[in-house]
DNA sequence: GTCTATATGAGGATAGAC
DNA sequence: GTCTATCCTCATATAGAC
């Protein structure tokens, strides 16, 4: 795992591509790194091993490239979620504590995506800077800045108190999301839901104490 | 990786059972599980492998008492902190960002032991369960009950106002330690010191919001 | 797509040294 | 009877050759 700043190679057909990009996600993601073995990535495929590295130069590239496109599936998945949850909320506090439940848990097809994630900190100190620098920025950093965004405008509107949104997305991540986070090992343990709604729950009273408009 | 219950084997001379188990701490943590060749541990405690594995059933029990050992180490060295700053507190809010940063930052000779824990949550999922929930119970719980005991006894005294000092202990947690930890990968790439601080303080300031006496 | 070169790992076995 | 050194087997990996 040194740093290798040489693309991927743009040849092969695009549809085999894409086999290949998903079956590197759901390995990456259910072995790590090492485990993954390009044959098992190959087999998942459907595809032969001399085809990925037809489309890739080696492993290591293969990750970085997956999990670019990951990180920005998920971003923008979240930044949906979180619209969706905050454009016009009618009970604040039901709809805070709803985008929790769903920020803090792999949501429906981005199980792989958590599991990539877990890779990233695994190989952390292994990785070039640039690939955790723009991991962080394209991925929760954009989460980070839509949240803050809707907290202007919420305060603005007089539904919360924050004179610094950014402060109050990191404060939302931190007593919301972080624990559930941890507690499920980064998504990689299930977390029961009473549990989660728990947690989540408890951290969206204290982030209203802090933030809410009538207090 | 599977579950296995047997003790450690209890034979061999101690001095090169501590010898062993320090390395392995280093190797593990530096390499990860997989990486971690059982020779280079050899190496690295100046032993023969033979040796390790009169010692130890194999690879991975080597890992789980290593990690056991580890646990309890940081676990008594974050009491005492904890202790030490908490105790009589003159300036509490001082104290509490002195605690904050002492915790968010893998301590003096405690690198390794941080290095072990991104180890278990990269391989969580295919840890047995007990691994995981003992982990937790004797790590972060331990943490987490004696920063609830200090608030409470705090509350008492009137420096903070809260009825519920589990809750606080996890808000303070999340709040002030839990962004320097996501932010350098669980300790795995450094964070500024400076920065470090900004975000500690961010967290403090925050944390008395929600309970402080005077406020 | 298969086949191969090369390397590296776990863990066991054997030898001898103190 | 514990430790060291060395070799062995078997499995599995990457990456390139055909």
């Amino acid at each position: 795992m040194t740093a290798a700043t040489t693309p991927p190679a743009r040849t092969g057909r695009p549809a085999k591509r894409v086999a290949i990009d998903r079956a590197a996600r759901v390995v990456f993601g259910r072995e790590g790194y090492i485990r993954a073995s390009v044959d098992s990535i190959a087999a998942e495929a459907h595809v032969s091993k001399r085809t990925i590295y037809n489309h890739y130069q080696d492993k290591e590239q293969l990750l970085l490239c997956v999990l670019k496109e990951s990180t920005h599936a998920v971003a923008e998945h979240q930044e949906e979620l979180i619209d969706r949850h905050l454009a016009s909320p009618v009970d604040l506090e039901a709809e805070l504590v709803a985008l929790g439940c769903a920020l803090a848990t792999p949501q429906s097809g981005f199980k792989e995506h958590f599991a990539l994630v877990r890779v990233i900190f695994a190989e952390a100190s292994r990785l070039p800077g640039e690939v955790t620098d723009s991991w962080r920025t394209e991925g929760p950093g954009r989460t980070q800045a839509r949240l803050a965004r809707h907290f202007a405008t919420l305060s603005a509107a007089g539904r919360l108190r924050t004179d610094e949104p950014q402060e109050a997305a990191a404060h939302f991540t931190q007593l919301v999301t972080s624990e559930a986070y941890e507690r499920s090992f980064h998504g990689a343990l299930p977390l029961p839901a009473d549990e989660l709604e728990a947690l989540v729950t408890a951290g969206v009273r204290a982030f209203l104490r802090l933030y809410g408009a009538r207090s």
